[in-house]
DNA sequence: ACCTGAACACCGTTCAAGT
DNA sequence: ACCTGAACACCGTTCAAGT
């Protein structure tokens, strides 16, 4: 936890109002400018390591995070981290569960479906995209970890959540093959569309992100098509388009759905 | 561009029989078992440090490649690298670009839209998806790498491959808006196919490859239908997916622009 | 002109040792 | 039980020096 509002010594165990890794609380709360004084004894733990992080990749970006910078950002030495992580590498994958995690928190999302299967996934949708928003810096690392199992497609990867999502679309009817369609078109839409809306929003960057705003255009000179719509690309359509987009897809499935069996 | 041809050396300048980064020969010519013997006498140039790079990535993936290492690959120190490419981001975006310039060399890519604009955004959207296929390891590159201007959308970055796309399809009759609403949905449409299709290959990953094919189907407990539908998730149904959504793009600009102005 | 040796600051990770 | 010092192998990068 980036700093969770106990600092629950030894003695109380762990206390179940902690709130879980992904659910971050406010930022900054004992944590003083990056560094906590030596004399807070907040134990370390998992849930601590992780959400300390998260914020960490939020404030500098991936490339900024190191085993060692982690640890000095929890008062502690480098090495202390490995008797909860297992690496780098499993840090990186924590964090990714952290973040997923956030959506079991976003109350519009993980309802089942009774308003019907368009408003269903105009939810799931909707609460994915919350979250990459709220951590620009992030999200790609959900997008280009190994994908360890075929039924855990980029950005959906938590078993509970690719469960709510069949099991939605079962329920209101679609048959087996429609629903994995769905779930393939689905990740596929959410990915392209998040990715690039994160991207543009200054997200992958490594520590450089110092962008000169408003360029005069360079490099154009071979490219006059692209000269003559270069403000309109520059314009943020990144909603619209996601709503549209989805709005496709649905349409896309439904004809899926009618065109087939049931529903 | 992945490389200007010329890079100019004092007497013969470029010779053009060079391949340029891109576009690669053969694996395997003159590299020996991933080593040169320091007797030959092949000159580092920014094309044989960037070409070298990708084979690198393709066969040991972007975690492995190190400017040491491929200073050792080229028979020569890393420092010496740094006389063609002032660091190591510079060198992976000098693979962005070797790896965007391969577009180039594809015939059926860059041909104006003789046969319409449905035919001319299929051959793209395949053009593009043959590449990510050609260099799985890689591609996932050209997504979180950061997106130096607006109108340079992953994966679609070379400026001169989006004047072909944006001219292309207002010669087809489509306005400004028309063009810049289709490129968007396209971009993100090849993103998050590719991307997926990608990573099941097996790409994105670190050393850690060593995946047991045919596991058990673990941590499914608490996910019934998921489980159950287990087996079906794991089809590759990889093309079929992008050719299906990719129609269905096309179906959704084709009712933007009847509905709209024009064509 | 092109490459290298040596050095610097910083990594991830291990392990015996401290408290 | 929890953390650390010291060490190892490996990074990216600089720069004066070699040829």
């Amino acid at each position: 936890m980036a700093a969770d509002p106990d600092d629950g010594g030894p003695t109380g165990a762990q206390r179940s109002d902690e709130p879980d890794p992904g659910h971050l609380p406010d930022v900054d709360e004992l944590v003083v400018d990056g560094q906590e004084r030596p004399s807070d004894r907040v134990p370390l733990s998992r849930e601590r390591i992780l959400s300390t992080a998260l914020h960490s990749i939020d404030e500098e970006g991936l490339a900024a995070l190191t085993m060692r910078r982690l640890g000095a950002r929890l008062g502690v030495e480098a090495m202390s981290l490995y008797r909860y992580v297992p690496g780098r590498e499993a840090l990186l994958d924590g964090v990714v569960d952290a973040l997923v995690g956030e959506l079991d928190h976003d109350a519009d999302v993980l309802r089942s479906p009774e308003h019907g299967w368009q408003d269903f996934l105009q939810r799931m949708a909707h609460g994915v995209r919350r979250m990459a928003i709220a951590h620009p810096k992030a999200f790609p690392l959900i997008a280009s970890t190994p994908p360890e199992a075929p039924w855990l497609r980029p950005p959906l990867r938590s078993i509970s959540w690719v469960e709510t999502f069949l099991s939605g679309l079962v329920q209101q009817g679609f048959s087996d093959e429609e629903a994995v369609a769905a779930y393939r078109a689905f990740t596929s839409f959410l990915l392209g569309n998040l990715l690039l809306e994160v991207s543009q929003r200054g997200g992958a960057v490594g520590p450089l992100d110092l962008v000169d705003e408003e360029e005069p255009v360079g490099g154009l000179d071979d490219a006059p098509i692209v000269r003559r719509l270069a403000r309109r690309l520059g314009e943020d359509r990144a909603l619209q388009e996601f709503e549209e987009s989805l709005e496709s897809l649905i349409d896309r499935i439904s004809a899926q759905v009618l065109g087939g069996s049931g529903a």
